[in-house]
DNA sequence: AGCACGCCGACT
DNA sequence: GTCGGCGTGCTC
């Protein structure tokens, strides 16, 4: 046993062997420092052997095992291998991402305090308990009574009482000295879940895990978890990879957001690394939202995940009134119909606040040149240059190149340039004329690009010092908008015939959310959808409040159309300084997997991406389809190792995505 | 990914 | 004559 199996942070698929003279078997887990190449690094014992694949004249020995904090667990290790061969990614990488930067880098923060285990669970004083509904204290047992391993789809619209359901469940679990994990899609939404966590559970450990988080801090909430110190982790989706020893509960909130899947780098769902870790230890886990994920709900439909439903608002009102406008046959203003227009202003006089969705940041997402045709576009990417007139400039929101507005046509010089299109800043130009009194608010990614502007906006909202919000997707998402009584959806269409089938999906959901910002008990709400295919069963399902509907019907054109759920995908792309080594190479790929795959895959041609340069880079992929997932898995096990010998042409870099949401 | 070694053009 | 271009190969 003086062989220690090492995983290094080298994108290399396998793991490093080091002679260990004093290596114990209980040396599994913890870090360790090595010799490599001319310098040193650090990773993880992952295992131990009495001999080595590799010649003895090339192992080295290693300079030091960590001992100076408890061993990774070997359960956190099983997850690690899980997500490197689930996603294919080198075990070494995994490792390292899964670590704080600090631990990685072989350091410690400062001396962490000793305590933890068994909590109060009472309240502050002071705070009463909320009354549950029937269908809330189903839900709550239903958890509660979970005896091992099982997936609840906690399914319930803005204000049905989930985060309710969720205290409950955790309070239960902290009653019985377990560790609960909480995800949520986004930092920004840390914050007031974490007060309402701290202020139903005072006495409780809670540690937050993002990516915001200083390493010192992130790396003392680690070694806390690891320890059992903390009782909740509420974090973003790398807080997946926290070591818990007493884990009995994982809550995954708005389960259906994309945010769950890291979209570089190690490309893993946080979402399903989540049930596979449940499963693992044999706990239940919740996972919730008002639209789930398709995949999420054939689950639930086939009856192999829960289903918990939430029908009401757990507030004494009615859900908000969906009217779809059908803009065919009106000259809109400015892109807003006459019927939007009536009721900003309708709202405007009673006081109360208006949202106007507009998911298109800028002026305008084009500017074309009269004369001779010419459009703005990125030099770098193969997409357009968006209006910003605000600081007069073109800027592609895809690399951040940017460029001062022209005076005259670069090609012609024609001087009559025309912004096309409509983004946000125009439509907040076309509201302040429209309504001179009222305070118009902007918030998109422009206007809220640092945390304190976010803030302030927000607080602006909330003092309600604005009349009309107009927003992007970054208004939709889990804030509480007291005078909301109306929300108003513009370019919707866009997405209704996008060639991206998950495009409907991600609509419902977007719409779905961005509705339910509007009215509370007091103040009814009101949606208006402005569209020109008001027939659409998406609007109508939207009007109805019928996510089921929706789902199912999507879910028999999936069905039909053989996408997932239905089947697995994995996409392989690459990126070169010409699509024709790109493609290229993805076709060597392909001859590749023609003589490795089983008639259950599925292989298509190599076509370049849609957005098919970035940053200069010409981006081709190759999909690979399979209704089976262990097959397609184990056929992509095989198809990697072969990629992996392949020499490339200089310049060219290819990665895996394992059930890509992006295409 | 780094970081070596290794063989051909313009510089003091 | 050398500094340095990036092509190729290796890391236990």
């Amino acid at each position: 046993m003086n062989i220690v199996r090492v995983a290094l942070d080298v994108p290399l698929p396998r793991i490093f062997d080091y002679l260990a003279p004093d290596a114990a078997i209980n040396d599994v887990g913890y870090r360790v420092t090595v010799p490599f190449g001319r310098g040193f690094k650090t990773g993880v014992i992952v295992g131990l052997a009495a001999a080595s694949d590799q010649p003895a004249d090339k192992l080295r020995e290693v300079t030091a095992i960590l001992r100076d904090m408890p061993p990774l667990p070997g359960e956190w290790l099983a997850l690690c291998a899980f997500c490197a061969s689930y996603y294919q990614a080198p075990l070494g990488e995994v490792c390292t991402f899964a670590l704080p930067p600090l631990l990685r880098r072989g350091k410690l923060p400062r001396a962490i305090k000793p305590g933890g285990g068994k909590v109060a669970v009472s309240p502050a004083p002071g705070f009463t308990l909320p009354e549950l509904l029937p269908a809330q204290q189903a839900a709550v047992s239903a958890i509660n009574r979970a005896g091992g391993f099982s997936t609840f789809l906690l399914h319930g619209v803005t204000g049905s009482g989930k985060t309710e359901v969720y205290l409950r469940a955790i309070a239960e679990v902290l009653e019985r000295g377990g560790q609960v994990l909480m995800l949520v899609p986004e930092i920004a939404l840390t914050p007031q879940l974490e007060g309402r966590v701290r202020m139903r559970f005072p006495a409780a450990h809670l540690v937050t895990a993002n990516s915001s988080i200083a390493d010192a801090a992130r790396a003392r909430g680690f070694l806390d978890a690891l320890h059992g110190l903390s009782d909740i982790v509420l974090g973003t989706r790398l807080a997946v990879f926290m070591p818990l020893p007493r884990l009995q509960l994982i809550i995954v909130d708005e389960e259906h957001d994309a945010s769950f899947k890291q979209q570089d780098g190690l490309r893993y769902s946080a979402r399903d690394i989540a049930i596979w870790r449940a499963h693992h230890r044999a706990i239940p886990i919740v996972l919730g939202s008002a639209t789930p994920a398709l995949e999420t709900f054939q689950h639930a439909l086939s009856g192999r995940y829960h289903l918990l439903d939430l029908p009401d608002r757990a507030v004494a009102e009615a859900p908000p009134v969906v009217r779809v406008i059908d803009t065919r046959r009106e000259k809109l203003h400015e892109g807003l119909s006459g019927a939007l227009i009536k009721a900003l202003k309708l709202r405007l006089e009673h006081g109360e606040q208006s949202l106007v969705f507009l998911n298109r940041r800028g002026y305008a997402p084009v500017l074309a040149c009269s004369s001779c045709g010419w459009i703005s576009h990125c030099r770098r990417c193969a997409a357009n240059l968006v209006v910003h007139l605000l600081d007069n400039r073109l800027r592609c929101h895809h690399c951040g190149f940017e460029a001062i507005f022209p005076r005259a046509c670069p090609d012609c010089g024609n001087v009559d340039l025309q912004p096309f299109g409509r983004g946000t800043q125009r439509l907040e130009l076309a509201l302040a004329a429209l309504l001179p009194s009222a305070r118009i608010l902007r918030i998109d990614r422009d206007s809220a690009n640092t945390p304190k502007k976010w803030q302030a906006l927000l607080a602006t909202i909330h003092a309600g010092e604005a009349d009309i919000l107009i927003g992007t997707q970054m208004l939709a998402k889990g804030h509480d908008f007291p005078r909301l009584t109306l929300v108003g959806a513009i370019g919707a269409d866009a997405a209704l015939f996008a060639a991206d089938f998950r495009a409907p999906e991600r609509l419902f959901a977007q719409l779905m959310q961005v509705g339910g910002r509007s009215g509370r008990a007091d103040l009814a709400g009101e949606v208006l959808i402005q569209t020109e295919h008001p027939e659409h069963p998406l609007f109508q399902a939207l009007a109805d409040h019928d996510y089921s509907r929706f789902a199912q019907s999507q879910l028999s054109e999936r069905k039909v159309a053989g996408f997932p759920p239905f089947t697995f995908q994995a996409l392989l792309r690459a990126e070169s300084m010409t699509m024709d080594s790109s493609l290229a190479f993805l076709g060597q790929a392909r001859a590749l997997a023609d003589s490795l795959a089983g008639d259950r895959i599925t292989l298509y041609d190599p076509v370049p991406m849609r957005l098919s340069r970035l940053m200069t880079m010409e981006r081709g992929q190759l999909l690979v389809e399979s209704a089976s997932r262990p097959q397609l898995q184990e056929f992509l096990g095989r198809w990697m190792e072969a990629l992996y010998k392949l020499k490339l042409p200089r310049g060219l870099r290819w990665h895996l995505d394992v059930d890509p949401l992006e295409f």
